[in-house]
DNA sequence: TGGTAGCCTG
DNA sequence: CAGGCTACCA
């Protein structure tokens, strides 16, 4: 503590109002620290906090007076001021922005330890007490309020009697406060004190020598050092505990000042307030104006670089400025690279899990390397059959499956739909979800989703944001992150946090409770869960060698939450999934199960989800087909050739104008929130001209006619884009 | 034998 | 859209 870099690496440590190594169940906060607006400040005390908010005591020094770094507690005593002491108006005119000097009286860096050691200790209690009333005093003002009310109906002798008491817990706390207060501001000013000593004395080495610099340097890097070092081993207890929420903002310092004559050092403070600027509460003011200026602007810069105190100073805030960015980046980039935290080697089947693997870089890069380890892991599949492109077949999905009713950590709801809640032992039984009241995507509680995710069918697109963790204002991308992380909590360190559902994208509502879920898929969560409890419980393990058959290994794992009862998996297909199964049509008409697991990461598929998904197609080529035929009889009929441009006949033309055009659209778009790619449009003509062909030529009257043009058009799949690989319905 | 496509039906 | 069925393939 005999130096700055002591103190800032040790004030660093204390003040952080990051936490490093968030509580699970406080985890969703951290978001909340993250705002874009104000060049991406994030420091918390700007947003609206817990009755005990995390407040760095060198954050209070770098606070101008003004109201945007004034934070819910300072808030609060500034309430508290104005309506007890009336100060406003002096602390406003004390505000008058005088500029003042290091000076006063300096204690030696071993005395300033003892007493700063002293006074922390001392403001802690004081602020547990103080908080303690403090929150009573919000609620006992609040309460005051409604009672001015009913006081005029009823003045009741005991309404007296509680005012009464009130006064007094009032004013126990005023003292309280007067007390804090004080010891504050001593503590700050030795604060200063002491970097200022420190300071002044490095520059005027640095005026007088040439080795300042590397002084300096390996000062700041030993600050950094330290800085970081206390940053990311601090508690958070510790942070919470010596936070100083109530560190009154630079104009109640002033009228504090003028106030706190009876403090234990009110001679020394005054002392060095004469000397400083001929008396006043201003002292610490301007100081901690002077800090705020310098770091708010450069502009003045050259004015303060006499004073070391004020640079060290501000390195040390730019620090720890820089280190809590560093951490909240950092956090989540830990957080983001915590993916698969659990072993493998309880999980058997590397190769389980979803493919998320896409295009283009950053977090589809991560996806897709996630993809190809797994692909790798797969150890290849079986061929699929004569089956269209596409068909290359995989490892069949889970033979046996088996569903269970318990879902404690998911939101059921009555179902009466037929067959929706499969009988256990019965995996053919495969129906949509229910369908709910909320957007079709997905259903979070309300309150998690940010309003502009709050309607999923009316954004561009839509995929996991809406399903998201309530992160406002957060990127996607690093809400992606956020979500992929936490997916990977501990399933009892989520719990309590947040409902399953909202990491369920389009499935809000769990199936029959086939298995599902891709733990790979950052939006995919549920897994996670499941396979946590798995772990927990390994006398559910007999339940996977019942369960026998994963080939290739695959769904090893992956099923292992349909045996515990869990209810929170992804089971089954939700509406949304169903809607994008039709608008991947749009590109593939022949997706093999592959593909398919490929671009439903959110669904933990086995035999029953895949078959599922298989027959959607196999439905939507059948009405595909139909329509065809249908359009394709009645041109025949009317002999309907249009007429190209240069007025020659052409064969049909499905236009974006036609009903057939319409139709299709309304089966596999209904929404119309999707733009049909002109692939679509033009394979679609095509396979209306094969069929007109057909019926033209009298070849329908073959039974088999119609493979024929079955084989042309499996031909013709496109690559579904990555935005479907995504879990939610892609839109645009 | 399992998986899938296609057809038919509800 | 799902169930049932058949046919086909590996």
């Amino acid at each position: 503590m005999d130096s700055p870099s002591d103190l800032f690496g040790r004030q660093s440590s204390l003040i952080s109002p990051f936490d490093p190594y968030p509580n699970p169940s406080t985890a969703l906060d951290l978001p909340r620290h993250i705002t874009p607006s104000g060049g991406g400040t994030v420091h918390p005390t700007l947003e609206p906090t817990p009755p005990q908010p995390h407040y760095p005591l060198i954050h209070h020094l770098l606070q101008p007076g003004g109201a945007p770094m004034r934070s819910k507690g300072q808030l609060h005593l500034d309430r508290y001021n104005r309506e007890e002491e009336g100060m406003e108006g002096e602390k406003e005119e004390g505000m008058g922005g005088r500029l003042v000097g290091v000076g006063g009286k300096r204690l030696s860096g071993a005395a300033l330890v003892a007493d700063w050691s002293y006074d922390i200790m001392r403001v802690k209690r004081l602020r547990l007490e103080s908080l303690v009333f403090g929150d009573g005093e919000i609620g006992l003002e609040e309460e005051e309020e409604e009672e001015k009310g009913r006081r005029s109906a009823e003045r009741g002798n005991r309404e007296k009697g509680r005012e009464g008491r009130r006064k007094r817990e009032k004013e126990e706390l005023k003292e309280q406060l007067e007390e804090a207060r004080g010891r504050l501001k001593d503590l700050q000013e030795k604060v200063w004190k002491a970097f200022g000593e420190r300071s002044a004395q490095e520059e005027e080495k640095r005026w007088s020598g040439g080795e300042q610099e590397e002084d300096g340097d390996g000062e700041m890097n030993k600050e950094e050092e330290e800085t970081a070092k206390g940053i990311t081993e601090e508690e958070v207890g510790e942070i919470d505990d010596l936070s100083l929420p109530f560190i009154p903002s630079s104009p109640h310092f002033q009228g504090i000042a003028k106030q706190d004559r009876k403090a234990e050092d009110h001679e020394k403070r005054s002392e060095e307030q004469r000397n400083v600027n001929g008396g006043g509460g201003v002292f610490l003011e301007g100081v901690l104006k002077r800090a705020a200026v310098w770091m708010g602007c450069g502009v003045v810069r050259g004015e303060w670089e006499r004073f070391g105190g004020e640079q060290k100073f501000a390195q040390a805030l730019k620090q720890e400025l820089g280190s809590a960015v560093a951490r909240v980046i950092d956090r989540v980039l830990r957080l983001y690279t915590q993916n698969d935290p659990l072993p493998r080697s309880i999980h058997p089947s590397p190769g389980e899990g979803r493919n998320v693997g896409g295009g283009g870089g950053g977090v589809w890069a991560a996806l897709r390397e996630r993809e190809e380890r797994k692909e790798r892991g797969r150890g290849g599949g079986s061929a699929t059959h004569d089956q269209p492109p596409h068909s290359n077949g995989g490892p069949p999905p889970h033979p046996h499956q088996e569903q269970s009713e318990a879902l404690p950590l998911i939101t059921r709801r009555p179902d009466n739909r037929r067959n929706n809640l499969l009988p256990p032992n019965n995996p053919t039984k495969n129906t949509l979800l229910p369908p709910h009241p909320f957007p079709p995507l997905c259903q979070p509680h309300p309150a998690f989703l940010p309003p502009s995710s709050r309607h999923k069918d009316s954004s561009p697109f839509l995929p996991p944001s809406s399903c998201l963790l309530p992160i406002p204002l957060l990127h996607y991308t690093m809400q992606q992150l956020f979500t992929r992380s936490l997916s990977h909590l501990h399933p009892l360190h989520k719990g309590g946090i947040m409902n399953s559902d909202v990491y369920m994208e389009g499935n809000p509502f769990p199936h029959h409770l086939t298995s599902s879920s891709s733990s790979s898929h950052p939006s995919f969560p549920p897994l996670a869960v499941m396979e946590g409890l798995d772990r927990l419980d390994g006398g559910l393990q007999h339940h996977h060698e019942r369960d026998g058959g994963m080939r290739g290994g695959r769904d090893g794992g992956m099923d292992s939450g349909i045996y515990l009862g869990l209810g929170s998996s992804q089971e089954g297909l939700s509406p949304c999934h169903l809607k994008k199964a039709k608008l991947m049509f749009f590109y593939a008409r022949y997706p093999s199960s592959n593909t398919l697991k490929t671009y439903f990461p959110d669904v933990k598929f086995n035999r029953c989800v895949t078959s599922q998904l298989i027959k959607w197609f196999s439905n939507f080529r059948e009405f595909f087909y139909i329509q065809m035929e249908r359009f394709a009889r009645q041109a025949a009929r009317d002999g309907a050739l249009c007429l190209g441009r240069d007025s020659r006949e052409t064969p049909l033309r499905l236009g974006r104008d036609t009903e057939l055009y319409r139709i299709l659209n309304m089966h596999y778009n209904k929404s119309n929130d999707y733009q049909v790619p002109d692939r679509f449009v033009e394979i679609a003509e095509l396979a209306l001209r094969e069929f007109y062909t057909a019926i033209q030529t009298g070849r329908d009257s073959d039974p088999c006619w119609k493979k024929y043009i079955y084989k042309i058009i499996c031909k013709l799949d496109s690559p579904v884009p990555d935005s479907f690989r995504l879990p939610g319905c892609p839109m645009g």
